[in-house]
DNA sequence: GTTGACTCTTACGTAGCGTCAAGTTGCAGA
DNA sequence: TCTGCAACTTGACGCTACGTAAGAGTCAAC
């Protein structure tokens, strides 16, 4: 007994185009061509096709499932090797369920959507080359000894300080206050201790030469760009000021 | 101040390919371009481009974030319809993960690798165009009544029961028993009860006709298709010498 | 002037088919 | 026998979110 193409992929709950496509990639192989091109399948061709359907259902990839096939891979040890990348798939999308929920609430709490700066997000070693080129070796392996020699909760507290300067500067902007203002130059203050908590104490060219570097680079100036105040412009000001003030 | 593509996608931890793919989607489009062709970016762009980084880093899928950042739909309440998706995303994994790990054991155990037959797997409602074509629609409305008033245990247990006879047609068929022993008419009087039990209690032509439509459609050969027995046309003359001894 | 680092457009590849499009074939009724 | 409809065939594009060349132009530095 021999079926055609449709008898056999509603007989196996499927489509046509579907063994049409197993076929391409060598799956599924009609037993025989008729003089029309008519594909024509048989009970073995049944067999195998649910065991390919089988396989599909789990979740197992064509590629994978033609390896079984072709006998290039144990079964079980295919299935495995799948169940890993299931449970990774899992696991990430556990992640990303929380991540979104928290997203919600903050939303609804009126919180603006912003980049989470994670404690990687401003790793020194992102921009270690950089570093490493402006402010030679030197001054990349002291800071960067002292950023790894933090607990992750102080690195926390560290990136905290930072967005609370960066919060202060967007609010002092939208507010009109001038960059000389004391209050702006307060900030600038904390901004300054900030800096020089992580090692290098900067003189009057260094200060204003970072708040160039804020305005000129985007790695910096994402830093100080916010929903409402595009900063690194304002930042760069402020610290002219305290630079020729203090230092 | 304007960045390149390449400064704007490193500060954004992306590629210069994928501000490209942004703008071809008008996802992102750049401020202005060089008269070289070049794209230029500023503060803006980043602002938005971390607003899509962010949505697309919770899973959110590009037309969406479009929509949201053209105002045309509400961020949370994208997002809190993308979390359903997510939740559904998770839920079928689960399911996934159980059933290739049970299959696993199974293997193990060294079962075959068949087709489950769950309980809408041989649901009536899967055919039931064709039963009214053949046997009217009474046939198909008493069935379908029958079948209906089942608990899930009944069910399950009834299509337990046709699991084992074509297991035991399988297995006679394997060892050598010829269609008319006793050993493999019994098999058929059970079957023959089996059928019987779902309101119609078939006469000999009935029988005969339903062995033959066995072999000829492959959604019920399907069911008569084991791994190490082709056997829809052997139940087909076991039936066809059951119906003419006793009906 | 030459290198090297960027940039541009164009376009294929990815997984697993769905879905036309355009042309054949098979079967049944007038 | 003609006609019509259903089912069949081989392409080939579409979908996601870009990666990855290919081939060519641009810019700054040495």
């Amino acid at each position: 007994m021999e079926w055609s193409i449709h008898e056999l992929s509603t007989a196996a709950g499927t489509t046509s185009r579907t063994l049409r496509h197993y076929g391409e990639l060598g799956l599924l192989e009609p037993i025989r061509l008729g003089a029309n091109g008519y594909r024509y399948y048989d009970q073995s061709s049944l067999l195998r096709l649910q065991r390919i359907l089988i396989l599909r259902e789990l979740g197992v990839g064509l590629g994978s499932i033609a390896d079984i096939l072709h006998g290039q891979e144990d079964t079980a040890e295919a299935l495995r090797g799948h169940l890993e990348d299931l449970r990774r798939d899992q696991e990430r999308l556990g992640r990303q369920i929380a991540s979104v929920s928290s997203t919600i609430e903050k939303l609804e709490r009126g919180e603006a959507l912003m980049a989470t700066e994670s404690l990687n997000g401003f790793d020194h070693t992102q921009y270690k080359d950089e570093v490493i080129e402006r402010w030679g070796k030197d001054a990349y392996a002291n800071s960067d000894r002292w950023w790894r020699s933090m607990s992750d909760a102080d690195k926390k507290r560290y990136l905290q300080t930072h967005l609370d300067i960066a919060r202060d500067y967007a609010n002092a902007q939208l507010a009109g206050q001038a960059v000389d203002s004391d209050e702006v130059q307060d900030v600038v203050r904390r901004h300054y201790e900030w800096i020089a908590a992580s090692g290098t104490r900067p003189d009057k060219d260094y200060l204003t030469g970072l708040g160039q570097m804020y305005v000129d680079d985007p790695r910096f100036a994402a830093n100080y760009t916010t929903k409402s105040a595009a900063g690194a412009g304002y930042v760069r000001d402020a610290m002219k000021v305290y630079a020729e003030r203090n230092l």
